[in-house]
DNA sequence: CGACTTTGACCTGCGC
DNA sequence: GCGCAGGTCAAAGTCG
């Protein structure tokens, strides 16, 4: 299992990424973009030489603008915006609008966190309707632990019952095979996660031996599955997908889901700059490599990320096609994504994941 | 030996 | 209050 985090996996972040022809031409003009990505071509020359040089905050500004505009371009999946769209959000603001934009974020206003309105909206309910490819459940990225299995009247399928296996986080979730379709997994998800587990960051082992490849010997089995996800049913969300989404047993109700493969946490750290402009991800991801990042992103024992919000859903490791269904247990506030005045259901969305993750629940939360 | 799954028992909410 | 259904607990078993 652990061995399937291996040096490869901490490139991850790259598979689900192409370089754009803007992207290259920028790479190919590296020093002068580097040095000064808001300048005209009229800054070339002795200027550019003077501005390569410069080591200040303002380089240093102008570096990090750099590494923003090319994470934004490098990425190639669904924007904040196509899930927007999908979900059907209502009550987006010009600025979110902006911001939603992955190419367009970065010169968008900041976006502030509001803690007591996510954690205000943390009883939400989704439900997600999982074409499966395969025998197998979906990866949410998240690890679940199963505690409990029910048959359901009228139903020939049982319900399985999983926790998030973080002492510290309640989410839940709920997965059983829809009764009129074999092939598809209905998966609700109750809570969200606010932190990540080990086992994203342990995805990015560090170049050096000792530190946090020592961490990641000693915890082996909080690493995420990266093993090809042949028999898990992947959502596209934490949507957790399980997005943050199902297990990967056998026989499909009782699995413990795990990760794909996918560098969950880059993809998490890139959703949330794109959600958090000043949130900058550079200096998790690119400033010295994760390794170093990885330090900083364990604030605390238990491997949580408590400081970050995890926008994640698992992309469903197949073409396959997710609905989900949201559910606003309590009375949404303006602004909720619900799109439905129904308190019982809110938006419902076909989508073909072509993305890494997002946890809709959280971005209906944030948006 | 620790983490995880299984599964029957128990608890809780709801309708009658 | 009773019964049903869904959700959770926890002991036992399994696995690596």
């Amino acid at each position: 299992m652990e061995e399937m985090a291996d040096e490869s996996s901490q490139y991850h972040w790259h598979d689900d990424f192409r370089f754009g022809d803007e992207l290259m031409r920028e790479l190919l003009d590296a020093p002068a973009m580097v040095a000064g990505a808001d300048n005209s071509s009229s800054n070339k020359g002795a200027d550019e030489d003077e501005e390569r040089e410069e080591d200040g905050p303002a380089g240093a500004r102008r570096r990090e603008s750099m590494v923003n505009r090319l994470i934004s371009t490098v990425y190639s999946g669904p924007t904040l915006s196509d899930i927007e769209s999908a979900l059907s959000f209502t009550g987006v603001s010009a600025d979110s609008q902006q911001l939603l934009d992955g190419r367009k974020y970065y010169s968008s206003s900041p976006v502030v966190f509001s803690p007591d309105k996510v954690l205000s909206k943390m009883e939400n309910k989704y439900t997600m309707k999982i074409k499966s490819c395969g025998s197998g459940l979906a990866d949410d990225g998240y690890k679940w632990r199963k505690y409990g299995q029910k048959s359901i009247k009228n139903s020939p399928n049982p319900r399985s019952y999983y926790r998030c296996t973080n002492p510290r986080c309640n989410a839940k979730k709920q997965v059983e095979r829809a009764v009129d379709e074999p092939d598809t997994l209905v998966v609700t998800y109750e809570g969200l996660h606010l932190h990540y587990t080990y086992s994203h960051f342990l995805q990015h082992p560090t170049p050096t031996p000792s530190g946090t490849a020592a961490a990641a010997a000693k915890k082996p089995k909080l690493h995420l599955h990266t093993a090809p996800v042949t028999t898990t049913t992947s959502p596209p969300a934490s949507m957790p997908l399980d997005g943050a989404v199902v297990p990967a047993g056998a026989g499909g109700d009782s699995s413990s889901d795990s990760g794909g493969g996918h560098n969950v946490a880059a993809d998490a750290c890139f959703l949330l700059e794109q959600a958090v402009p000043n949130c900058s991800s550079s200096s998790y991801m690119f400033d010295g490599g994760f390794a170093s990042g990885e330090e900083r992103m364990l604030p605390s024992g238990g491997g949580l990320l408590e400081d970050m919000v995890p926008l994640l859903v698992r992309r469903p490791s197949c073409n396959s096609a997710a609905t989900t269904t949201t559910t606003s247990s309590s009375g949404s506030p303006a602004g909720a994504p619900v799109s439905s005045p129904s308190p019982s259901t809110s938006s419902s969305v076909s989508w073909t994941p072509a993305s890494p993750y997002i946890d809709m629940a959280i971005l209906s939360n944030i948006f």
